[in-house]
RNA sequence: GCCGAGGUAGCUCAGUUGGUAGAGCACUUGACUGAAAAUCAAGGUGUCACCAGUUCGAUUCUGGUCCUCGGCA
């Protein structure tokens, strides 16, 4: 098979980037890759609003479930596991579609980021991280701007976790990261859908589903997810919601409050999602979800596949 | 009804010894190449309750009015 169409479906969260691509996948014979970094930790289900068993057996799903939450998972393990998932579906004749809410995993598959291999060292991260504190930021910084002068400009100094990281790209390389950020984009067809919805029907959509969650036993899944003693700050533990409710559950502060803050804290991530991908970029064709949408977007899809070269 | 406290940004409040005002949060925007639901940055906002007086000038001082919250009847 030598064309190899991708089509992703982007869009912030809430929006119901789920039910749409379900019925997608199931009408253009796809399989769906979730680029979503909280759906590949086993256990957290229901705050993720993680597709169904029932749907994941509808459509082949890649991506979901794959890690406990105490595992460390990161951007170059998803960029791995997502480019075999799409190379299997291709093999088996079928589209993959690449849904999700995670604006740097999916920018780094279809732009083809190929970030250093094996440039992590714990250790010497977790070192930096002492010396921030105990000499400050600008310290760091400064060191940045030694290795690397093009690197420091563009990285905040206040942006300690991200000084360190390039601290710690140099420290295992050798080389400047700012050299290091390379793209060779995928040979992929990409048809690139946008979901969006005006920003207060959003906000709407989440708070009510915030309350179906808590109903559908969120804080029980919060509460079992504590049990297990994963370590402190696992990035598992950081999604929104979970760490309002585990602090709850802790004694530390009101439900109300913590429901309060799972709402906030989404409307902020809602925004910062909208960074990824922009109403004027001209390679993603937008539609509002309302009434007839689905519709609408098969017959763009059927129209873009028309188009994709074929094997003669 | 009396006594006390107070009315300043969407919210909680600070402040101006008289020169028309400011923090946090909310909200909006942006960055992002191995934590990304993470991390970080930038930004606007006001009849300073109302009316009058003193003053070159009042949100600030004085008097009155209205409203809110306590306490007492």
């Amino acid at each position: 098979m030598n064309h190899k169409p991708v089509i992703a479906i982007i869009g912030p969260t809430g929006v119901g980037k789920t039910a749409i691509s379900l019925g997608l996948a199931d009408m253009y014979k796809g399989e769906i890759v979730s680029a979503d970094s909280r759906l590949v930790y086993r256990g957290m289900n229901i705050g993720t609003a993680k597709p169904t068993l029932a749907e994941q057996k509808r459509v082949r799903h890649h991506l979901i479930d794959v890690v406990e939450p105490a595992d460390d998972w990161n951007l170059a393990k998803y960029q791995f596991a997502a480019g075999v998932a799409i190379e299997n579906s291709h093999n088996r004749g079928k589209i993959p579609f690449l849904v999700g809410g995670t604006g740097q995993y999916i920018t780094a598959v279809l732009e083809g980021w190929t970030p250093p291999p094996k440039s992590q060292d714990i250790d010497y991260r977790s070192s930096l991280e002492t010396q921030a504190q105990e000499m400050g930021y600008e310290n760091l910084h400064r060191r940045l701007e030694i290795i690397d002068p093009v690197s420091a400009e563009r990285i905040d100094a206040r942006n300690v976790r991200r000084v360190i990281r390039a601290l710690e790209i140099h420290h295992v390389t050798g080389l400047p990261p700012s050299q290091l950020r390379i793209k060779s984009p995928p040979d992929f067809e990409i048809l690139k859908i946008g979901l969006m919805l005006p920003r207060d029907q959003l906000y709407a959509r989440i708070d009510a589903r915030i309350e179906e969650m808590m109903e559908a036993g969120w804080l029980d899944e919060v509460e079992t997810l504590l049990s297990l003693n994963i370590p402190q700050g696992a990035p598992s533990m950081s999604a929104i919601g979970y760490a309002q409710l585990a602090e709850y559950l802790q004694g530390d502060m009101e439900l109300d409050e913590a429901l309060a803050e799972t709402r906030r804290l989404t409307r902020q991530f809602i925004r910062r999602q909208a960074n990824w991908f922009k109403p004027d970029d001209p390679s993603i064709l937008w539609f509002t979800n309302d009434e007839g949408v689905e519709e609408e977007i098969e017959r763009c899809i059927s129209t873009w596949i028309d188009t994709v070269p074929t094997e003669a």
